[in-house]
This record gives C-alpha cells, structure tokens and sequence, in this order.
DNA sequence: TGATGAACATACTACCGGGTATGATGTCAA
DNA sequence: TTGACATCATACCCGGTAGTATGTTCATCA
C-alpha cells in the first residue's frame, strides 16, 4: 500500500505469513468446502490461532477472496506467456490449454477454492464493498475466459477448431478440462514425466472435442 | 419397511411429503451448498417448519443422503433402459450418455447435490451407521461409472473409441457431461428441440474426445 | 365416540464458529 | 532506553443452527 520505503526486510515476512495462510486455508477450502471450514481449521493446520489469521485479513470472507485471487492470478501467469507469443491460433490454443490444465493439477487446492467461487456465486451476506470485490473476482474469472475464447474463435475462423455455439463449447471445455482439480490425487514419486502424460490425454482430449484433427490433436 | 398391509392410502401422501421435503432440500443446496443450508432454510422453502422434516429424517446428513440416493436412482433409472438395450457398443454408449446429459440438464438441483457428495467426500463427523450409508452411495456411484467404463470398453474393443488411458477417458468424460450441471440456467419457454440442441452438442464434445470418428460423432 | 398414532408446529436447549477486545513479545528507530 | 508498531496469542461475546421435547390437529378404527 505505502510506498514501502520502510524497512524492505519486513514487508517480505508479511508476504511469507499471508502466503502461508493463504496455502493452508486453500488445503481447508479443498477437503470440506469454504463454508464447512473454520477459522480455527485454519489455524490449526497453521499451528497457530484465530489472531493470526484475523491480523491479515478481516474476514473469513476476505480471506475467500485472496485464496480465489491468489488461484486466477496463477492462472494468468501460468497461461499469459503462450498467450501473448507470436504463435498461431492453434498452437497457442493449445499450449494454453497444456498451461490450465497442468494448472489445475498442481495448485488443485487453489483451483477447487476457485471453482467453488465461480459456480456457489457466494450470494450470502456479503458486505457491499465486499461485494465490490467479489465482482471484481467474477469479472477476473470472465477475463480468463476470454483469453481461451478469442483463440478458439480464430481456431474455427482457420478451420483448425470445428464446434458449433460458442458459449457451450467453452463450458465444456473448462469442464473437461478442470476435471482433474476433482478427480486428480498426487501420487507419492510421481515424476514429471507422468504428470505430462495426464495432461496430455486431458488436452488431447478436449481437442478432439472441439473438433481438431486427429493428427493436430495428437 | 413393514409389509405396508396398512392402509394403502396413507403411504403415498408421505412419500409425497418426503419428495417435497427432497427436492426443496436439493433445490437448497444447489444454491449454497449442503454446509451453508440450514434445515430451516430448507424448511422455509417448503413453507413449512423444522418439525416436519425432523419427522421424516433423523438428521441433516440423512436428508442429504436421500438426496444423493435420489439423484443416483434417477440417473440408473435414465441410463438403464439403453444399457439393457441390444444396441451396439457404440449406440449404446451413446444413448447413455445423451440420457445422461439430459438427466443433468433436468433434474440439476439433485445431480448438483450428488457431485458435492462425491467429490467433497463427506468425512467429516458422522456416525458410523451413518458412515455405512454413505459408503454404499459411493459404491452405488462407483457402479454408475463401471456402466459406462464397460461399454466403453467394448467401443474400444471394436474401433469405434479410441483412448489411451481407461480411468483418465472415464473421469473426463464425466467431467464434461457433467458440466451442464454448472452452467446450464434453465431459460423461459424453452422448448424440447433447444435442450437436446445443447444435449447434442455436449455430447457430440464427449464422443469426439473419445475419438470417435466424426461421422459418427456427429 | 373415544383412543391411537401419523404428521406436523412451537418452543426450547446446547454448542459451534465468526468476530472482537486485549494482552504478550519482538523489532527497529531515534 | 524507550516508545511505537507489527505480529501474533488469549479470552471472551453472541448470533445462528442442529437437534429435542412437547403440544396440536386430524384421520382412522375398534
């Protein structure tokens, strides 16, 4: 917020603290649901108590909130490189999607909270400025997807993608393709290699359903 | 329970009370989810108080388990009819999953309310007869799933799917058809023809994913 | 016609969990 | 050294919610 001209060493452990929490609230938010998880649950896997948490934020709800931003803000920068690169629609389409999906499965506790906020619209008892920040997040969400939108469509202008409404060819895809934030459980000395495999057969997957190739797909 | 020699009147007139008490719980927690609905809120959808659903289930986790048994026999009971078919593999497969698209589509608020119980495994605190309850709603589910695995199987069998790996084809698919569950909204006046448009066209996304051949998918 | 039980409504309790007020500890700056 | 502030822990309040105990209505039946 300040210019930050004080101490520089300070303000990093801060961060470290807020992100240790963040990490613990999305590990809570993963196994029993936002609001099935308290604060003490919080905290406890911390092995900490209330006062910590609600020194960072001042909410459960806030807290929600930069659990579901920290998600979307992975997300940007797992998916803005190939993005912006000089590609063509279809390669970049598809090293966005390679980008999500092996998004999905390892930050899987920051994407659940994400999914949770996207579709349980968290309409109850919010504050009006935290409503501000709730459509804030919805509208980050919409960006997302908008990203994968523009693409597609010059997918199918080039012929290389083939679907026919737009509106559900990108549900289904998002659905397909954050399939494994529910389904996928990390498997101890999993290697990298193994990893890649899973997200190739997601993304091959949700490519032939948009009707690439056999070849392209591949 | 009993042989129900009783009067053969009364009985259907609580089955109607529970189905009520059912689908207003469903259309609950569809909206907040099972932990964020109170039994009063559910209550007051019905118009009615706690008493009457106290009456008819002894707690809250056994109401939402009804729900999910619920959802679970009316997917059997959508899917049955093609799976005991003498289609071919790839015909069969595909009634199945059409009539479990539109079973998504139609009964949303339980299906909602089905993929919360699945995925958000409902460990937390239940009592043990409680406990064997729900683990044979996960198995119920589990031999949802090996109906589709099996036909499955036999399109591979005969060339008419192609996939590489059993259990990620099989979560993804679900995935997928699962989506409508979402971010289907269910439209003024809308007609028959339009819901099985967007049946289709999630369908024709899960067969192609599948590799299935696009004269066929389509 | 009175008794019985189903099908609720009403009124209440106990407790959990979000939030707050305050205290304890350390750190840095002047 | 001291005062100010950040960073937590402790102790407490209180509203909401699952669950219970009891009352009420009505239909059925002996």
């Amino acid at each position: 917020m300040k210019p930050a001209l004080t101490a520089p060493e300070v303000r990093p452990i801060a961060q470290n603290s807020r992100e240790e929490i963040l990490r613990a609230a999305a590990a809570c938010f993963m196994e029993r649901g936002y609001s099935a998880s308290s604060i003490d649950d919080v905290a406890r896997r911390l092995g900490a108590t209330k006062g910590r948490i609600y020194h960072h934020y001042p909410s459960k709800a806030d807290l929600f909130f930069d659990v579901y931003r920290m998600g979307m803000d992975l997300n940007f920068s797992a998916v803005g490189d190939v993005y912006h690169s000089d590609l063509g629609p279809y390669d970049k389409f598809f090293g966005m999607c390679r980008a999500h999906v092996m998004m999905m499965i390892e930050e899987q506790a920051f994407q659940r909270t994400v999914w949770e906020g996207v579709n349980l619209h968290l309409n109850s008892a919010t504050t009006p400025d935290q409503r501000v920040v709730l459509e804030r997040l919805l509208k980050m969400r919409a960006e997302y997807d908008q990203l994968f939108r523009t693409v597609m469509e010059a997918c199918k202008a080039d012929g290389s993608l083939n679907y026919k409404n737009q509106s559900i060819a990108v549900s289904t895809l998002f659905a397909a393709m954050g399939g494994p934030v529910f389904w996928y459980k990390p498997r101890q000395g999993e290697t990298a290699t193994q990893l890649e495999n899973i997200v190739d057969q997601v993304v091959r997957f949700a490519m032939r359903g948009l009707g690439a190739s056999e070849r392209t797909a591949a």
